[in-house]
DNA sequence: ACGCCGCCTGTAAGTCCTTACAGCTGTAAT
DNA sequence: ATTACAGCTGTAAGGACTTACAGGCGGCGT
C-alpha cells in the first residue's frame, strides 16, 4: 500500500498553498516521482491567464511548454479533456503514421521534455463541479518501466483527487460554495432557458403566462447574483444547479 | 493489485449496457461487494428524469429511494456535487447533534439500506466534462471493516472513473463528441456575455465595434447549432470551450 | 390571525438581441 | 492569382428581454 485515502486529510489540513506544495512533493517523491504539477481550468484557445498552477515542474520547461503554446499540441491535454482515466507518457507505439506533421510536432516536444529532466510519467485528468477541469502529472527523470507505472496508478489517481479538492480553493475565481436555493420553478425555467427557449416558449410549456416565466428568472437571476439571463444560464450551470 | 489500469480496455471493449453491466459486477465482486450503482446526472431539485442508472442495486431499494426522494436528504449526493474524493459509509461518527430533525432522517435512510442489504460501501464522485456529473457505488451485504475498505479505495476509485469513461456514452444526451471549432474572437466574446456583458460592452472591451461583437457571437451560434445567445452560452461551456 | 413565502399575472417604457441586407481588409494556402 | 477564411463594419425592422409599477391566491408555521 502506497498512498491511501488518509492523505485527504493530511492536505486538506494544508493552510497555505506553499505548505500543500510541501505536503505533495513529499508524496511524490515517496514513489518515486521528480516532479509533479496541478493545473486546473487551462485555456485551450484563449490567453486571458485564468489558470492555476502549483507543483514542482522545472521553470524552465514550464515558460519553454507555454511560449511554445504547446497546449494546443499536447496529446496529454487533449485527453484530459475528454477523459477522466489516467494517461501513462510517452506512448512509444503511436498509430498516427510518421510522415504527418503534428505527430512529429508531438515528437519534438516529448524529446525536450525528456532532455529537461521528464522522462516518464502519469497525467490524470480531474475535473469537478463548475466546469473547473484541469490535471495532475508525476513525472521522473529517470525512465520508469511501465509495468512499474501501472502498479501505482491507482494510488496516484486517487492522490490526484484529493489535491484537486484540497487546491482548488488557492485557485483565483473559485466559485462560492455556497450556491443559493433556487425554487423549482426557477430551476425549471433556467433549464428552458439553456436550451434556448423564449419566455413565450417556456410559458407554454409550463402552462402559465410568459409574464410569469419572466418573473421567475428575474428571481432567478437576482438570487444567483447576475445580471442578465445569459450570466444567469453560466452560474446555474456551473453551480450545478441545472445540466442542459 | 486488485484492481488496475487494465480494466480501462476491458469496460471499453463493452458493446452494451448489459455487457457492461455484467463486466463491472464482475468485478465487484471479485473485491467483495455484492451490489454497484453508476448514476449520471441526478437531478436535485427537479423531477424530470433525466438521469442515467446502471447497476446491480436491489430495485426495491431503488425505487423506495426515489419514492421517500431522499436524493434531496442523502448526504452522500452532496459531497458527491461538492467533492471528487470517495466517501465510506456509513459514517457513525457523525458530529451533528441528535436532536436534529435532518440527521435522524438521515439515520433512517441508512438503517433502512441496510435491511435491504446495503450494509457498508464506498461511493466515489465522478465529474467529467460538460457539467455532467454522477457517482459510482459499490455496496456489501455484510459489514466490511473500515481498514479493509480503505486498502482497496485507490482501486475502486480508478475502477469507478474507468466505468464512467466506459459507460457515460450510453446516457441519454450525451453531447457529441467533437465540439466545433471556435475562432479566437468567438471564445472571448462568449465568454464576456457568460459574464453578463451586453454587446456594447464586450465592444469596448475589445476595441471594436458593438456589431462586429453581434456577427462574431452570431457564427459562434451557428457553429454551436443552437438558437439564442442563452443557448450559446451554456453549450459553450459544456463543451469546455469556455469556464466562467 | 398574521406574516412569510412560493407562485401567479398584468401594463408599459426602454434597452437589448436577432436577422436580413451589403461591403471592406489582410493573411495564408493552392 | 485565385480562393478561402478570420476579422471587421454599417443600416434597419422586428422580436425578445429588463425593469418599474401594481395586485391576487394558497400553504405553512407561530
Amino acid at each position: 500500500m502506497f498512498l491511501g485515502i488518509e492523505n485527504i486529510e493530511l492536505l486538506q489540513a494544508c493552510d497555505t498553498q506553499e505548505q500543500l506544495a510541501s505536503t505533495i512533493g513529499a508524496l511524490a517523491r515517496s514513489v518515486g516521482f521528480d516532479h509533479w504539477m496541478y493545473g486546473l481550468d487551462l485555456p485551450i484557445i484563449d490567453d486571458r491567464k485564468g489558470q492555476y498552477l502549483l507543483g514542482g515542474y522545472p521553470k524552465e520547461w514550464v515558460s519553454h511548454y507555454f511560449t511554445q503554446e504547446y497546449l494546443r499540441l499536447d496529446p496529454v491535454i487533449a485527453h484530459c479533456q475528454a477523459h477522466a482515466t489516467p494517461l501513462l507518457w510517452p506512448q512509444r507505439d503511436d498509430p498516427t503514421k510518421p510522415g504527418d506533421r503534428r505527430s512529429s510536432a508531438v515528437s519534438r516536444m516529448f524529446n525536450e521534455a525528456r532532455e529537461i529532466g521528464l522522462d516518464s510519467g502519469v497525467t490524470i485528468p480531474v475535473h469537478g463541479l463548475g466546469c473547473h477541469w484541469g490535471l495532475v502529472s508525476f513525472a521522473s527523470k529517470t525512465h520508469i518501466a511501465t509495468r512499474d507505472l501501472q502498479q501505482i496508478v491507482p494510488h496516484l489517481h486517487l492522490l490526484a483527487h484529493c489535491i484537486h479538492d484540497a487546491g482548488r480553493r488557492f485557485a483565483p475565481g473559485a466559485l462560492p460554495v455556497t450556491a443559493p436555493h433556487l425554487t423549482a420553478r426557477e430551476v425549471e425555467c433556467l433549464h428552458w432557458v439553456a436550451a434556448g427557449k423564449t419566455s413565450w416558449e417556456i410559458g407554454k410549456l409550463l402552462n402559465v403566462a410568459e409574464r410569469t416565466v419572466v418573473f421567475h428568472l428575474q428571481n432567478a437571476t437576482h438570487k444567483l447574483g447576475v445580471s442578465g439571463r445569459q450570466a444567469a444560464v453560466a452560474r446555474a450551470i456551473v453551480s450545478g444547479l441545472i445540466t442542459p
